[in-house]
DNA sequence: TCTCACCTGAGACTGAGTCTCATACAATAG
DNA sequence: CTATTGTATGAGACTCAGTCTCAGGTGAGA
């Protein structure tokens, strides 16, 4: 069974009414690996033009509740969304200039979550991680030939 | 010589011009551990009414721009400022319930993100690692005295 | 003193969502 | 089959956090 159904039935175990709304919104979510809000809206409503941008969200929402899709706050870029249903636990990898995302497990960092988490009397319930780098690829181009990403103010500190 | 008078340094080094304005701001954003920047508008236009929202938000950026300020997109509540300068780099780990916030140190960590970087060919530049649980006081606390943060719509995935 | 770059406040604007509300549809009861 | 009730929908106003524009102000150096 593919993850479509999959997801379907969650939804229905979960009491959520499938309507055909929710039902291309999901299904427009599952043709990315990760998508923008805005890109999601576009690519439903390139399906069918009479769904609207309120529909969409709140089908956004209800599959978040429903654990099937995560929010990703980059520190470059626009907000970015994920159908993680059905795939592992993993975090993620981002190059800052070509803004390649990286999937990646290492299971060595849970372990050491929860002894952090220990450390200070909490139940630890979840997690992010996220590195930056630049890839191989625009390691090798020239800075002026680089696209950087559109610029977002706010930037982390550098790692040593 | 305190934070204030280094991070002042720091800017005149960058050749960034101290205004009144400027000189303000950072002196409120010093005066907290994590701000959001509402906060800070109303502590800066507290002291001095004639400040602007936009001066605020423009020294912010400054500010961030020198590797002084750090924002973080926490999953839950509005999004968090920090004055990082002249404080050693830390993760956080926050309580879903009171919104606590602790700041941590894991070197065993940094190793491990050096090693996955490179399996993928990338060069680190900077990471988020964000920590989500229940402190030992919240789960005390029974579920209905709990004060719920803000709520956020999207929730990640929870770790097992 | 002049110059010119840089800074400022006010307020319009934006992006990413969220909310409201009247309408439409779905599931069940009768 | 109809009525009832609950939930979903589209349109568009609204919100929040921040950004941009612009006309006027300020300040460091010639």
């Amino acid at each position: 069974m593919n993850r479509y159904l999959r997801a379907k039935q969650v939804l229905k175990e979960r009491g959520i009414l499938m309507t055909p709304q929710r039902d291309l919104v999901l299904r427009q979510a599952l043709t990315f690996l990760h998508f923008t809000a805005e890109q999601l809206v576009h690519s439903v409503q390139a399906a069918n033009p009479g769904i609207s941008r309120a529909s969409v969200y709140r089908t956004l929402g209800l599959l978040s509740e429903a654990g099937l899709v995560e929010k990703h706050d980059f520190l470059y870029g626009p907000p970015n969304y994920e159908v993680t249903f059905g795939k592992p636990h993993h975090d993620h990898l981002m190059c800052i200039h070509c803004g390649e995302i990286i999937e990646f497990q290492e299971p060595r960092w849970e372990a050491l979550q929860e002894e952090v988490v220990q450390r200070f009397g909490y139940q630890l319930r979840s997690h992010t991680h996220k590195l930056y780098g630049v890839c191989a690829n625009c390691r090798r181009l020239e800075p002026k030939t680089r696209r950087r990403l559109p610029p977002k103010l706010h930037v982390e500190q550098v790692v040593a």
